[in-house]
DNA sequence: ACTAAAATGTGATTTGCCTCACACAATCAA
DNA sequence: TTGATTGTGTGAGGCAAATCACATTTTAGT
């Protein structure tokens, strides 16, 4: 049932097509030539369900760019307790933000489902940057985005309230995974019932019984195979 | 008992030397020449403890700078209660991420005691950067340290033990505004307790309580006029 | 200095979620 | 296919912190 990618010499996974990189938008505003430089320079990995990318405390020297596929970025409290920091999707991209400076991962990388990432060492990225100075503007604008969105995650957490951090939750997925079909919106990341509950603070026995509570109010069906799909969609606005 | 600031009629409030932005992270590595053009775009801006600087949905057209004095950043979540994202203290700086693009403040602005702040008008800064675009490493090292801040404080949050998140906020404070005496730490920023409880996500009440009972421990002393001292530094480290 | 307003400490009560427990379902690996 | 592992639903009970209530202290404004 499940379809296997093929990982072609060059260009994208998905499309084929050398210059899809203008779906991330840490490259949205290069030129193609731009683009052909970058793509030199890209390494390309593969990761099944559940590999660890990069560990805590590994060197952080490379940017990741999610070509296709799912990873969660977590930390880990003092005793052990995950908390999944970054849920990244197709386009997203994780390390932009430690350019010019030895640093070390603070996050577990680990893939929800099977990966293909571009990555490109940090050393290579740097010199593009000196030659192509105009994307820190890029890099800026991506590091705006998710200080907003962290800045919503603690409002949510920070609430205390189970309903506020599972409604936080399933809008944050709708909105940065959700497929929109005739039926609502569907969530098919494969999330298990404690990566949800890692996400938000809460633990996964709460998460369910707040999930069969709104699939039995009619706001959402689960569904086989780990899905979502969210009916009532503006239950979910913030 | 109070001290009184006279506004110079340039340079820094606190030495006088018109170089002292060195002291802003975001201006450590300019050199004078440039510091000096910086200085000409700066408009001095003064506030009284409790006064709004900028309100949730104003345009957000200027880079503040936090001369001498603290503030806090806040935003409301829906039932109207208040969530601190950020306390800024002397040196800091807020506004350099949402560049060249119009934004609107998603958050509160107040003064948490007389505040002195250089203000740059974006348009201003903007020209800045295209005549110094070194500058913008800076910016970003200022993103990346904002991010880790709002990481580690989402992980407190998370935790949803109150004890944890008061030792999370006095670590912080110590940290940010903490000064070293014979005795201990001295945090002397005027925070209420409501303050204290609307950072990390507890109730007022709880807050009390839990600052009693390390006094008692003689983990800190609860001084006047808001003050805290930290005799047992350890306790606080995470 | 005086008054009103704001902030604080502390008790009593309630409550929502965590914890623990276990049965059942789904997934995975030979 | 089989068994082992991992994930899920759901009940019962306990507990930490929210809530409510109020007396007291501190602060700010005239």
């Amino acid at each position: 049932m499940k379809h296997t990618f093929h990982f072609p010499t060059d260009g994208c996974v998905t499309c084929g097509d050398k210059l899809c990189t203008k779906k991330v938008s840490l490259f949205s505003n290069l030129n193609d030539e731009q683009i052909q430089t970058l793509l030199e320079l890209i390494e390309r990995k593969h990761y099944k369900k559940g590999e660890v990318v990069m560990r805590t405390g590994d060197d952080f020297d490379r940017l990741y760019i999610v070509n296709h596929g799912s990873l969660k970025a977590s930390t880990y409290n003092e005793d052990g307790k995950e908390q999944i920091l970054y849920i990244l999707n197709d386009g997203d991209s994780l390390g932009e933000l430690s350019l010019l400076k030895k640093v070390v991962s603070p996050y577990d990388l680990i893939a929800l489902k099977e990966c293909f990432l571009c990555t490109i060492p940090k050393y290579r990225f740097d010199e593009f940057i000196k030659e192509n100075p105009e994307i820190v503007f890029a890099i800026l604008e991506s590091a705006h985005e998710k200080i907003s969105s962290l800045e919503k995650l603690v409002g949510a957490i920070a609430s205390n309230d189970a309903d506020i951090r599972l409604r936080f939750l399933i809008h944050r997925l709708m909105k940065q995974s959700g497929a929109t079909t005739p039926k609502g919106i569907l969530i098919s990341l494969q999330l298990t019932r404690e990566d949800m509950a890692n996400f938000v603070g809460v633990t996964r026995e709460t998460i369910s019984r707040k999930l069969s509570h709104l699939s039995g109010e009619g706001i959402l069906e689960i569904l086989e195979n780990k899905q979502l799909l969210i009916v009532d969609q503006d239950y979910f606005e913030m």
